[in-house]
RNA sequence: GCCCCCAUCGUCCAGCGGCCGAGGACGCCGCCCUUUCAAGGCGGUAACACGGGUUCGAAUCCCGUUGGGGGUGCCA
């Protein structure tokens, strides 16, 4: 009998033949961004090879799965430009695979049934925190069916190698694995019998994924072997994601999700470039990479071997970079859904296409994502207008010299040509007779007439607010500040 | 507890025995530019966890320690 962790037949699969690879996330939670990482790297790799890429959700835990998290995962994966070749695939719907493959494995001796529940274990092994199973049902010849799980025989000796492509040979010595339940007692497969019985059916070459599914790969080695004589996949375990505190990211306890990023109004070329670059760079340096440079570059083989943190400034970075590389008419369409409701903080009839459109070029500077478009434009739609409170209790209300600058800014603006350069010099010449610098000088017209203390260039705004309400605002900024 | 993984600036990466008195990027700080804020330019800050080996030579190889993380009895 040969030994069942003996993996010398591997190696003859996947060289010559175009390599197959699955995403197989679970759909018990929002699709975080570790997730696509995992999804974009299986997908970086098998793209350059010209292989497949298969969609399988994995939803044998009928607690926790939903169909709801299922569209999500399938939407965040569009919107990253991640497409798939096949599927996808449902374990729910191939269950029936699962129990032929366990009954084989009973047949063959590899699976036995076993009655021992939790309690069990516990009366037998009394204040023991954490030990295997004992093999108490091992050989009992116990008769499977309901109530009675299925367990699974591991070699008391020899060793298990997990070949990784990224961590190369990682060794478990099979004593050290115990029985473990394959079918559970309710008759539902176990995730581990899924995966392989999957993995083989649907001919996957590699199997990609997070680190902390390594400890499990013995054991699938083992099962693989049991069921089937062909080689196991190759597998690559990439480093998880990590929080601030160094831990495995989790979808409850961090705010990490995909959609909220999106949401966020991060664009996905940049989110792609920054997660293919959490873990991985290419040999050159470059950090700004397309997606068919990406392709062309990534390798399984030079992916790091530690824990990464998610940052989200330099996310932020990237997105930037993106943004302001976009053509306007391309920025247009992107900041559209940030500048209509229910996102927009005006109602859509009051926005304008035009004034939007000879701003865009000031705006797209000054933005990190497109979340932060509206807050910049705001003025021009926001009805009624209100200046923020802060801005005009401190550069309006708190400066002696506010009412004078508005004042002779009110008269300057009144008939003079409205153009940039016109306005521009108009206050300058106030500001000298005030005795201010223009920077400070123009304060006050700007919160009056923008309504905050920082935004766009102060003059090439007044153009397109215009003239009647430019100078509507400061005299309602005026009367704010009362006679004398 | 046991098994496994990991270990270079605060963060993400480069480094695969001499080119390293450690390089890039983000962040942070300063300066310049400037109608605010950004963007941009320039400069600065800051790391090889520790201890043993191996070697003429170690951030790079080996061992140990420490630290962090992951997995672990019918989740995935």
């Amino acid at each position: 009998m040969p030994d069942p962790g003996d993996q010398s037949r591997r190696g003859m699969n996947a060289v010559t033949a175009a390599p197959r690879v699955r995403f197989a996330p679970s759909p018990t939670g929002y699709f975080h961004v570790g997730g696509a990482r995992t999804a974009l790297y299986n997908w970086l790799f098998v793209r350059r090879l010209g292989g497949s890429f298969v969609l399988r959700i994995e939803d044998t835990d009928r607690e926790r799965s939903d169909e709801s998290w299922t569209s999500g995962i399938l939407s965040a994966l569009e919107w990253l430009g991640i497409d798939w070749d096949e599927g996808p695939y449902r374990q729910s719907e191939r269950r029936e695979l699962y129990e032929q493959a366990a009954e084989r494995l009973v047949r063959s001796g590899r699976l036995y049934a076993c009655d021992c529940s939790r309690a069990d274990l516990e009366s037998r092994h009394p204040g023991n925190p954490t030990p295997g199973y004992d093999g108490h049902c091992r050989d009992r010849a116990l008769t499977p069916g309901p109530g009675r799980a299925l367990r699974f025989r591991t070699p008391d000796a020899g060793t298990t190698v997990v070949h990784d492509l990224v961590r190369g040979d990682v060794e478990f010595a099979n004593a050290a694995i115990e029985d473990f339940v394959v079918v559970k007692s309710n008759g539902d497969p176990l995730f581990v019998l899924a995966v392989v019985v999957d993995d083989l059916d649907m001919g996957i070459s590699h199997v990609i994924r997070a680190e902390e599914h390594l400890p499990t790969t013995p054991k699938a080695i083992l099962l693989w072997n049991a069921l089937a004589d062909v080689p196991t996949p190759t597998f690559a375990h990439l480093p998880v994601l990590v929080n601030d505190k160094r831990q495995k990211l989790s979808k409850r306890r961090d705010r990490v999700a995909v959609e909220d990023y999106r949401a966020l109004g991060y664009l996905p070329e940049a989110m792609r470039n920054y997660l293919a670059l959490l873990g991985w760079s290419p040999a050159d340096g470059r950090e700004v990479l397309s997606l068919d440079e990406l392709v062309e570059e990534f390798r399984l083989e030079q992916v790091n071997h530690s824990p990464a943190f998610f940052d989200e400034k330099r996310l932020q970075h990237f997105n930037g970079l993106y943004l302001r590389a976009l053509p306007l008419s391309e920025l247009r369409e992107r900041a559209a859904p940030f500048l209509a409701s229910p996102v927009a903080p005006w109602p859509d009839d009051a926005f304008d296409q035009a004034a939007f459109d000879a701003l865009a070029p000031l705006v797209q500077e000054r933005v990190a994502t497109l979340g932060e478009v509206p807050a910049l434009v705001e003025f021009l739609f926001a009805t009624p207008f209100e200046p923020d409170d802060e801005a005009f209790a401190k550069l309006v209300a708190g400066d002696a010299l506010a009412p004078v600058v508005l004042g002779q800014a009110r008269d300057a603006f009144r008939s003079c040509e409205w153009v940039a350069a016109n306005l521009k010099e108009l206050l300058a010449g106030i500001a000298v007779a005030v005795d201010r610098k223009l920077a400070k000088a123009q304060a006050p017209v700007r919160v009056a007439t923008m309504g905050r203390a920082a935004g766009l260039p102060l003059f090439e705004s007044l153009v397109v607010l215009g003239r009647d309400r430019t100078l509507e605002r400061i005299e309602a900024a005026l009367a704010r500040l009362g006679p004398g």
